[in-house]
RNA sequence: CGGGAUGUAGCGCAGUUUGGCAGCGCGCCACGUUCGGGACGUGGAGGCCGGAGGUUCAAAUCCUCUCAUCCCGACCA
């Protein structure tokens, strides 16, 4: 490719629309352009990279025995009525009727189009295990789109789908699609953890999601520095300590005028938050009331309250909503004597005694109160955020967090959709059976935008090569000039020929500018042809993550530089250089 | 949806307070000079001042409504 004719309209400024570096560089290297919130083009360099990563994907999802398929953007609206997730999604599912009132939603994911589709194909248990998988496009109607590329509306995804006769077989499909999943993200050259995860909407028990570390991700992790467990916030659990032997004392009431939160009533008792047990009051369902009981240092986590409440429609009592309830006084409500709401307690609460919590009445706290002595608690429940400084729950080492972007997910789903829509095969011994299924996603374009996160410099992007929308730019500083001219066609030729992907820039711009432009886009190998190199008969290569350069002879630059990009390759093979022989 | 902000040339912004010729930098076009780290000079093109309505002799500027975009919270690949 010729970068005169290529349409790369890079930007000296980013726009002020941008706030993470993903987004300002995919801007500034003239990769992506934005057509509505969070709704990108992909202009050519953008799409070589989301073209790049694709083939990793499609090699290693071969490599673990998945068919491509491709199925439809629009789906009918009574195949998610058959699982009820026509309503349990919401908003989030852009829907619209076609000409006849028939409704259609974009797809945000395709759990049920592929069940009704091996449904009705696959009969038999001779015909299975069977994964298969699509790269398409997907529409999420979120919220609040932001960050380029990280979350968008419309994106680029890779979902699979694992059908299986036993759960044991499941198992091994879903084994083989982490195997896959570490394999595609080391070759992406991405810095990446798999982590426990939530089953959200989707649905299932066991889950992980592969997190890119980077500040900028959205999500946060924890993990132990001296084993190998790892977990996202909205899973992590911690071993509960050991009960004190404290004596149990007599509950007492105690004036605390004024005294709302946590921090107050520690320092105006003059206790650690940690002897205070808080009661948060949620909204949830059709306007039923919750008190939430955690420790006084804790915070509640939504994902694990959720599945507590059994519901994810809840809320913290606004402002207005108190004055309903008068029972309540806000800011000295506690599980003492309350009837009124449901009490969830964190698990945690069962190992502390003497604790100080609100006393159901204005300006007065309960102290030296305990579970079982001053109140019950029928729902026990882990609902609190985990943080770094807990202890692991698979060693007891200290856990310390991480900031992520979830680039995959993968699913132990069981039968949630295969027996809700009937999907069934007929077993050895004749039965019908529903399909154990697993699911299995990748964002392609979040991929990008994450590896641009994690692999940038002040003056632009830094491809690991893998990915890179050209392995090497060829920048002629005087393509008007024809020594240059000729010794850089010949370079552009030889690597052309050997299969390296290569880009020459034969603009008539200033040396600096197509210097500026290289580094911005961040192809991994430069080659420089100027007058400098012209006269000493070498040429010079610039390996853009080091800024190491290297002068080679024109006659054998092609060989050394061809050499040098196998090598660059061969670096993010998983297992190491040689790896690549090996398979 | 709640809270905050912004819409002026392709991009970054000034002008709005106090109504009076629509500007600056970058980019773009032409010519000349430059030619190894975002060159210089001269000349040029480019605007429904987000949209609609109103106030006024006069609106980018004041008022009302509306749309869009971004940031902070609840969703997720």
């Amino acid at each position: 490719m010729k970068f005169s004719v290529l349409l790369a309209p890079t930007l000296k400024e980013s726009p002020s629309e941008a706030e993470v570096v993903s987004h300002k560089l995919l801007m500034r290297a003239g990769m992506i352009r934005k057509v509505a919130a969070g709704i990108y083009t992909f202009l050519p360099l953008g799409y070589n990279v989301i073209k790049k990563i694709e083939r990793i994907v499609r090699e290693e999802m071969g490599r673990a025995g998945a068919q491509e398929i491709l199925m439809p953007v629009l789906q009918p609206a009574d195949l998610w009525r058959i699982t009820g997730r026509w309503d349990q999604f919401g908003p989030e599912m852009m829907r619209m009727a076609d000409r006849n009132g028939r409704e259609f939603a974009l797809g945000p994911t395709a759990e049920e189009m592929i069940t009704d589709l091996v449904k009705n194909e696959v009969k038999s248990y001779r015909q299975l295990p069977l994964t298969l998988y699509q790269i398409q496009v997907k529409f999420r109607d979120e919220i609040r789109p932001r960050f380029g590329l990280m979350r968008g509306r419309e994106f680029i995804m890779k979902d699979a789908y694992s059908f299986n006769r036993t759960v044991e077989e499941m198992q091994q499909s879903y084994s083989d699609m982490y195997d896959a999943y570490s394999r595609i993200f080391s070759r992406c050259g991405l810095d990446y953890r798999a982590v426990d995860a939530a089953t959200g909407l989707i649905g299932g028990k066991v889950s992980q999601e592969f997190m890119v570390l980077a500040e900028s991700g959205e999500s946060t992790i924890l993990y132990c520095e001296s084993c190998n467990y790892a977990a996202s916030d909205e899973v992590a659990t911690a071993p509960l300590a050991e009960p004190s032997t404290e004596a149990i004392k007599q509950s007492e009431l105690v004036g605390t005028p004024g005294q709302k939160s946590v921090e107050q009533v520690a320092t105006f008792l003059n206790i650690p938050e940690d002897k205070i047990v808080k009661t948060l009051i949620y909204k949830y369902g059709a306007s039923e009331l919750a008190g939430i009981l955690v420790r006084g240092d804790r915070d509640v986590n939504d994902e694990k309250l959720s599945v507590a409440l059994g519901t994810a429609d809840f809320h913290l009592l606004a402002g207005a909503e108190w004055q309903e309830y008068p029972e309540l006084i806000r800011g000295f409500v506690g599980p003492v004597g309350i009837n009124s709401v449901r009490l969830i307690a964190d698990k945690e609460i069962s190992v502390m005694q003497n604790f100080v919590v609100g006393a159901n009445r204005p300006d007065a706290h309960l102290i030296n109160v305990n579970v079982g002595e001053d109140f019950q608690v029928e729902e026990w429940a882990d609902i609190k955020t985990i943080k770094a400084g807990d202890k692991c729950p698979a060693c007891g080492g200290a856990l310390l967090s991480a900031k992520g972007i979830e680039v995959g997910q993968i699913f132990q789903l069981g039968t949630k959709y295969s027996a809700a829509m009937e999907a069934m095969y007929i077993d050895e011994d004749g039965a019908l059976k529903p399909y154990i299924m697993g699911t299995y996603g990748i964002g392609i374009s979040r991929t990008a935008a994450a590896a641009i996160e994690q692999n940038h410099d002040e003056n632009g992007i830094i491809w690991p090569i893998s990915i890179a929308p050209y392995e090497v730019s060829v920048v002629v500083l005087n393509y008007d000039k024809n020594e240059q001219k000729e010794i850089a066609d010949r370079i552009y030729d030889g690597l052309s020929k050997k299969e390296v992907e290569v880009i020459l820039d034969d603009r008539i711009e200033s040396a600096g500018k197509k210097f500026a432009d290289s580094d911005l886009i961040g192809f991994p190998v430069q080659v420089v042809i100027g007058n400098r190199t012209v006269k000493s008969g070498n040429v010079e290569v610039k390996i853009r993550a080091t800024a190491e350069r290297i002068e080679y002879r024109v006659d054998d630059a092609v060989d050394r530089i061809s050499e040098l990009v196998v090598k660059m390759r061969s670096m993010l093979q998983p297992g190491g250089p040689d790896a690549e022989n090996a398979g």
